[in-house]
DNA sequence: TTATAACCAAGCAGTTAAGTAGGAAATAGC
DNA sequence: GCTATTTCCTACTTAACTGCTTGGTTATAA
């Protein structure tokens, strides 16, 4: 799983259009300016979240940019994969060639949290995140007050 | 958050270093075999983990590194800030100079997200890990049967 | 004294991030 | 049809980061 700037860009414009996006589309020109993103970079991400069907975008004047699906169904892990290309690593090049179990294991209890962290982030939707950050929202300060259940994992970490 | 292959790297020698750690100090050379991580790279990202305690490297013949705490206390998260330092980005300059709302609540909530990243692998043990991996161990295949309904744990491999 | 292995620092090739530049194609309003 | 708007597309650029190499220095068990 790769977690970087460039998906966090994807999902802050993401949570900038579903925030804004319910007259009407979103032009690029309003989130960059809005989130202090470039304009072409902004491209680039959108072209990639096209792809993946999580916008829609919408010619000439007047248009935009809409949500694929709603924002119940669009989850961080969707976006983050649509821009952020997941790369397969080592995992012993896909094969069971190691020279000895160590190495396997290793790298099995590496995808294993792999896997445990991308689903985390699939199970948290555009919608999970707005409606609960609108609850904190008076004063703009985030205070991370954590005893939130809703959204921690299931409960597979502690056991198998 | 950051996640990167940095932190991978740092993961998976901290798992090796875990797994055989029992009697004695483990040689990066041993680890850098093991994982085929080069040695150099290792050295820098041990001083990291030295650092901030995770291990306790013991010079000279015989020499190695130990855990620094035992598995049961370090979690995913200590790892991986121990590497990849945690940039704190953007949240309008830790301030709240926002032109309008927007932004700032579109911060607020990645922010929020990425509180919550934290945590889940703050609640990942080193020892948790091991205990889980360790029961699928047989065939050295890492089978995902989640009973994940949204989510495609093997579905990113095809979507390219 | 010597071999071992942790420590340290500088630098390097390749990749990626993020942005720039310059368009082409679609479309609403005139 | 013309024009402005806005998506869409391609190529390039600067800076940063990754992973690794080289060449050491210390500490210490034998």
């Amino acid at each position: 799983m790769r977690l970087s700037t460039k998906g966090r860009y994807a999902v802050t414009a993401m949570l900038d259009l579903a925030l804004q996006g319910g007259e009407g589309p979103v032009t690029l020109a309003e989130i960059s300016e809005t989130q202090g993103i470039s304009l072409s970079y902004l491209e680039q991400l959108f072209a990639c979240l096209r792809g993946k069907n999580l916008v829609r975008g919408v010619r000439g004047p007047g248009g935009g940019y809409y949500l694929g699906r709603t924002a119940e169904n669009i989850s961080i892990a969707d976006i983050i994969c649509a821009v952020d290309e997941w790369v397969e690593f080592t995992r012993c090049g896909g094969k069971k060639d190691c020279k000895d179990g160590k190495r396997c294991l290793t790298h099995n209890l590496w995808d294993d949290l792999s896997n445990e962290i991308f689903n985390f982030l699939g199970s948290i939707t555009l919608a999970q995140l707005i409606e609960r950050g609108g609850l904190k929202e008076e004063g703009c300060i985030s205070e991370q007050d954590h005893d939130t259940p809703t959204l921690m994992p299931t409960s597979r970490t502690e056991a198998a």
